[in-house]
RNA sequence: GCGAGAGUGGCGGAACUGGCAGACGCGCGAGACUUAGGAUCUCGUGGGCAACCGUGGGGGUUCAAGUCCCCCCUCUCGCACCA
């Protein structure tokens, strides 16, 4: 496990530090036999004998496996002992697999494990700087846990160029001013997700916001198929809603509030258009260009007051003071286009600049946030929904009510008496139809921001000369970052790039002008939204992916991987592959079609593990203690696959008694094969046995139930135990079921059955759906739904027959009584009504 | 507050489209083999002396509900002034 040699790291660097980015990919080769694949959503045939049959083809990507860190072992072990087991199970037939894994070198931890440790140990990579290596394999199970041996060591150089100038062809990459959190103190800039309540992760400064040049990926262009295509995916639930909220599409319209007292308009978006007879007044938010342009010179002062107060919190900080709204009125007044009624205009920080269009009519009847300002500052409350009392709070069901005050003083449009759903489109098409508004949608998605300012990302292959930024030619990629130990921040807001001069300052390859580089690096997420792209064709110089190759491997049919990537890694590898599909380098419109997470695993106390709390299971030790099987077996025997789980060194315990019974059915003290292993005819029970457990290890793999697949080999093994004669025809199958689970007892025991080449090279064992079924039957029998008696009978026996015996075993439930129905379930169950 | 998911023995968990609740494992109990056993094997193990009662609580549909419908409670995760 902590050999760091099989990812051609460099020498001193351990596991422990590198997060693996894995992929699985498996392909078909030969047909098999296969009852279905539920997730591929296709049914083979049995034996199907073409090859690379489209149908067959089946990509699973297992990547952002996170860290393997000492501390959180469950979370990272399941993942890593799932995805070769499915992977056996597949090679052992009908598909050819392959798998990727690899270090990304561009992660966080990485970096700051590079700050903390030996950067050097990194120069001495044969990865080398600014080039993001991926390693390719081929899973051959002889190693500890999972995954090892026979390494195809292909270098995959990430040359992110030739990405980014497929999206600089969409238009989707643009260069520009943005805001970012710098905390003043630290001299560098944090990424939001570094920024906890308003202050920076590490030392808890306060932030500031300052412009500084950004590259950002227009991905709001992509949102609304980013936001339909979830429903060409078969993801969970919960993940689903999560990219639905994130992306937070809302319908509604755009309306002009001509100014009272001077030229100019304030727009707002609504999705309520039907409450705009009931505005009241109107809120910019504190950062809204028309702010100065409206307020009045009484007003001035209170109004700028506010804004550099507004300006000095951050949004966090804003979010905080949930409870209590603040805000000023600014003096001017615009004019509500249904009614003229001049509205009063405040700004308060209520109101986003980000969201919308920064300004907002407030409707305080019918909206919480509206209602509880005018609460705050007496402004008035017109009902235009009738169904509350909104004098004592807003109103806020559209679905009961119906829409009250509101026509033209003219009367010649009304929407008295009609519900909002009605309403909505009948006020947007008049408002359109007046020039006043249109139809709008928003997004609470924003655009991504591409740029981190740290040493430790892959740098922009980007010159700037006489101001303006030029791309390098194709022959200088790609740009690998400086060796340095100087990982300070620049102090200018620039990356430490800034500080190394040799590679900062360069000419143009076109001009031959002095150039100076794009100090930006990108951040974490640019490896992880296409690498599964160059799984499929590693070793390729010349082109992102094959496009034959993607073909035939894409979509990625199963992706295992941590709950915690539910929006950002998997809404940017979404869009990121979306434009690749419109550009015609990949051919399918969703990467991932199957997405499950892997649940974490606790420490024994049911608490997260954690050092502090001092529950942290080492796996290493486990294995020590127990072997690999034992403890693979028991990551799957927990549980399902998607839930948070405890864990319990008791319950090693018992799958390695488990092991250690399957062990003793063919090996004797002496470690010889057993004097019961025989080639004698096994008996129907036992060929029965065997059949229902090929069935359901079968189907259950398919389905990613391990831990009731498990369970079917226990009573496999502990119903074989209680045989003296333990036929090979039956014994050897099972060995076979056993071994994408616990590989190595499984290669052992196929050995002393006297058999070669590897277990792993066998085909996977074939039910036959007859054998599966026993020729008798027990059916419970019930009077009036509760069970008083069972009769055991062939399979074959008609209803009659069932009824009678029934009758019969039930007498003393239906003496007396008037049966009045009888319902027989077919081989299920009888059930008299008296 | 909004959204999603989940509540089953002492514990981890089984139970396909409504049809024998508690498979399998842990723990516990009894027995066998043993000088011994924290090894192994066999048997037992939801509660209650019983009738019966039991899948978070309360209603309902049904011959039959862990499973379907309505209301409520708890936990986990995510979002959180998104107009």
């Amino acid at each position: 496990m902590n050999d760091p040699s099989f990812v051609g790291l460099p020498e001193g660097t351990s596991i422990s530090n590198v997060q693996l980015n894995s992929s699985i990919m498996y392909g078909a080769k030969v047909g098999h036999y296969f009852n279905s694949i539920p997730w591929l959503g296709v049914e083979l045939e049995a034996f199907v004998t073409a090859p690379h049959r489209p149908a067959q083809r089946l990509t699973l990507n297992a990547p952002g496996i996170g860290t393997i860190q000492q501390d959180e072992p469950g979370a990272t072990n399941r993942i890593v002992v799932v995805s070769p087991l499915i992977m056996v199970r597949y090679q052992a037939g009908a598909f050819e697999p392959y798998a990727g894994v690899g270090p990304g070198v561009f992660f966080l931890h990485q970096e700051q494990f590079t700050a903390s440790g030996s950067p050097s140990n990194y120069s001495q990579s044969n990865t080398g700087y600014g080039l993001n290596t991926q390693v390719g394999l081929r899973y051959r199970l002889t190693g500890h846990v999972s995954m090892f041996g026979e390494w195809h060591k292909a270098t995959l150089v990430v040359d992110h160029r030739r990405v980014l100038g497929l999206l600089g062809e969409q238009g989707t990459a643009v260069l520009t001013l943005a805001f970012e959190i710098a905390p003043a103190a630290l001299g560098t800039v944090l990424a939001n997700e570094e920024i906890v309540d308003g202050k920076s992760e590490v030392g808890g400064f306060d932030v500031i916001r300052k412009p500084m040049r950004q590259w950002v990926l227009k991905i709001t262009a992509y949102a609304d198929r980013l936001l339909e295509d979830l429903t060409l995916v078969d993801w969970p639930p919960s993940t689903l809603e999560m990219q639905k909220n994130w992306i937070g599409r809302s319908i509604g319209a755009e309306v002009d509030f001509v100014l009272a007292d001077q030229n100019g308009a304030i727009r707002v978006f609504t999705t309520r258009p039907d409450t705009l007879f009931g505005a009241t007044y109107m809120v910019l938010a504190p950062e809204h260009p028309l702010v100065d342009v409206i307020t009045r010179v009484e007003q001035k002062e209170p109004v700028a007051a506010y804004r550099a107060a507004a300006a000095k919190k951050s949004d966090l900080q804003r979010q905080e003071l949930e409870k209590e709204k603040t805000g000023v009125f600014t003096g001017g007044y615009a004019i509500n286009p249904v009614n003229q009624e001049r509205l009063p205009i405040w700004i308060a920080d209520y109101v986003l600049m980000s969201y919308g269009t920064g300004a907002i009519m407030a409707v305080p009847a019918h909206d919480v946030r509206d209602w509880a300002f005018a609460h705050q500052y007496a402004l008035p409350i017109r009902e235009v929904i009738s169904g509350g009392n909104v004098q004592e709070a807003a109103f806020t069901d559209t679905d009961r009510g119906k829409v009250v005050n509101s026509s033209t003083g003219d009367g010649t449009f009304s929407l008295n008496g009609l519900t909002s759903s009605e309403a909505i489109p009948k006020i947007t098409d008049w408002l359109a139809k007046q020039g006043q508004g249109t139809r709008a949608v928003n997004y609470k998605l924003r655009d991504w921001l591409f740029a981190r300012q740290r040493y430790w990302g892959e740098p922009f292959p980007i010159v700037w000369v006489d101001g303006e930024a030029r791309p390098l030619p194709e022959e200088q990629l790609p740009l690998a970052l400086p060796e340095s130990n100087n990982f300070k921040p620049s102090g200018t807001g620039e990356s430490p790039l800034a500080n190394l001069d040799q590679w900062l300052v360069t000419t143009d390859p076109t001009t031959n002008k002095p150039a100076r580089r794009e100090t930006n690096t990108m951040p974490q997420w640019a490896g992880s939204c296409w690498y599964y792209l160059r799984f499929i064709d590693p070793k390729s110089a010349t082109q992102l992916v094959d496009p034959e190759k993607e073909r035939y491997w894409m979509p990625v049919d199963l992706y295992i991987g941590g709950s915690e990537h539910a929006v950002l890694h998997l809404l940017y590898a979404r869009f990121w592959h979306k434009v690749l599909f419109d550009i015609g380098v990949v051919s399918t419109p969703e990467p991932f079609r199957k997405l499950v997470h892997q649940g974490i695993v606790l420490g024994e106390d049911n608490q997260k593990m954690s050092k502090s709390r001092g529950n942290v299971v080492n796996p290493d030790d486990m294995i020590d203690q127990f072997g690999a099987d034992a403890v693979r077996l028991y990551e799957m025997f927990m549980g399902p696959l998607e839930a948070m789980k405890p864990w319990s060194t008791r319950g090693v315990e018992g799958v390695t008694r488990f092991l250690e019974r399957v062990w003793r059915l063919m090996v004797d003290e002496q470690g010889r094969l057993s004097h019961a292993v025989v080639s004698a005819q096994p008996s129907l029970d036992h060929q029965r046995l065997l059949h229902q457990t090929i069935k359901k290890v079968t189907e259950d793999i398919e389905a990613l139930r391990f831990n009731t697949a498990i369970s079917q080999m226990m009573i496999f093994t502990n119903e074989m135990t209680k045989a003296q004669q333990r036929p090979r025809s039956v014994i050897e199958p099972f060995v076979l079921l056993l071994s994408p689970f616990a590989p190595h007892v499984a290669e052992e025991l196929w050995d002393l059955l006297g058999h070669q080449p590897s277990v792993s090279q066998q085909p996977w064992p074939i039910f036959d759906p007859a054998m599966t079924v026993s020729e008798r039957m027990t059916i419970p029998v019930q009077v009036n739904g509760r069970l008083r008696a069972k009769i055991d009978v062939p399979v074959g026996t008609s209803r009659d027959e069932i009824e009678r015996l029934a009758r019969a075993e039930a007498a003393e439930w239906i003496q007396g009584k008037e049966s009045k129905k009888v319902i027989y379930v077919e081989k299920k169950l009888l059930n008299f009504v008296v």
